[in-house]
DNA sequence: TTCGTTGCTGTACGATCGTTCAGTAAGCAT
DNA sequence: ATGCTTACTGAACGATCGTACAGCAACGAA
């Protein structure tokens, strides 16, 4: 008697749970938001549906974790494309736009995967609390480059927090139209938009929304 | 005898059908992507769940048709703020940046829903129909404004397409910050942005991105 | 007042949803 | 080999989904 195929094998907890997150992005790839249901999630994952709420206490736990892990995939991969260039932070600003919009961000699937994220943000305190975590290290890594250019090339015509949020609003904006329809322009042409804002920022021309300089009211 | 109240009041299918319109936008608003059942909706509106098949043959068509009113109101709104504006191109185009980032656009209610639809954009071919026709009408009120401007100041930096979807972009891209955390600026401080990047166009700095200046391979 | 049209209601249907849980079995320790 | 722990399965639950449809009733026409 050949000893019989075990029906299914054990994985540690932490390797499972993986899994499962990177399943729940596969399956929102696929279906769109229709793929955050278990049976999608656990069919892809090639598992029971009963595993899911063995690992995750409800399901909207694994879809934020499956938040934060894509998040930290985006930043992880930017963030090592900028470290990698020549030293200038100009060089540095450079290689990350051009991680920005090439492959596997730039990537329609993707690119689906964020706006389905962002729409579910509103309605769900769990996403909420990981983009609270996540956003911050985003915005931390533009900031920084962009101070690093600030300091080496002469002071913007915007604050640094307006300059990143300008940079990071021009990014987002430029996924979302190529998205939506990515014969609107080719990945060489946003980056070259993206360089276009941050080379903006230091012309000489006079600073543009002086008066409103002053950090939020609120917060 | 006082004459009993109707259970039901009759309505001519046109305006039946554009009350479910915004009640499904209404819908929308209040519990996001759950919102789009005919459950909610026919609650919404204060009819029964069947009413909702009797005007509408699948409950995407209603989604489809509310999203194009949706993207109606937006371009009739900043279209008439930019054509109410003094003559000169600049004027209309501040009308016009200022008008976006005023409410009712600037609302976190209202920009979830263009989340929202957006999400279901790669999935749902019938938004995908609705989306290639009002974008179409949005994408040519700025390239006509931006246009003016050229002409009137002279020459942009890049191509008035690109210069277009930048500016497009760098809209969409405030809104979803904004809408996902309204603490990180102002309302006046996004206008200030879009209105640098318009004064960017037209400094005398080198033509950027002089070489990726051709329309795109694609469509 | 009566009739006809049709906007409208509301139940019913099968499918799928998230979650629970009793039972199975994989794989290591003894 | 035997036992133990626990990762894992899969049926079952009630809720909710989109759609269909038979019947009700509002309201103008005759």
């Amino acid at each position: 008697m050949s000893p019989r195929k075990p029906r299914f094998e054990r994985q540690l907890p932490r390797e499972r749970r993986q899994a499962l997150i990177e399943a729940t992005i596969q399956s929102l790839k696929r279906y769109g938001h229709e793929g955050l249901s278990v049976r999608r999630i656990s069919a892809q994952a090639g598992v029971s549906i009963g595993l899911i709420n063995h690992h995750f206490p409800k399901k909207d736990t694994l879809i934020a974790q499956a938040y934060r892990h894509f998040n930290s995939q985006l930043v992880g991969g930017v963030r090592a494309a900028a470290a990698h260039a020549a030293g200038s932070p100009r060089a540095r600003l450079r290689a990350f736009c051009k991680a920005t919009f090439s492959p596997p961000n730039l990537d329609r699937d993707v690119l689906t995967v964020w706006i389905v994220f962002w729409g579910l943000y509103r309605h769900s305190p769990e996403i909420q609390k990981v983009h609270g975590e996540t956003y911050h290290e985003h915005i931390a890594l533009v900031r920084t480059m962009l101070a690093d250019l600030a300091w080496e090339t002469g002071k913007f015509r915007v604050t640094l927090r307006m300059a990143a949020t300008g940079l990071t609003a021009m990014i987002d904006g430029l996924w979302l139209e190529w998205c939506l329809d990515p014969a609107n322009f080719r990945p060489v042409e946003a980056i070259a938009l993206c360089e276009a804002w941050i080379d903006s920022l230091q012309t000489g021309a006079a600073p543009v929304g002086a008066a409103v300089d002053a950090p939020p009211a609120s917060r």
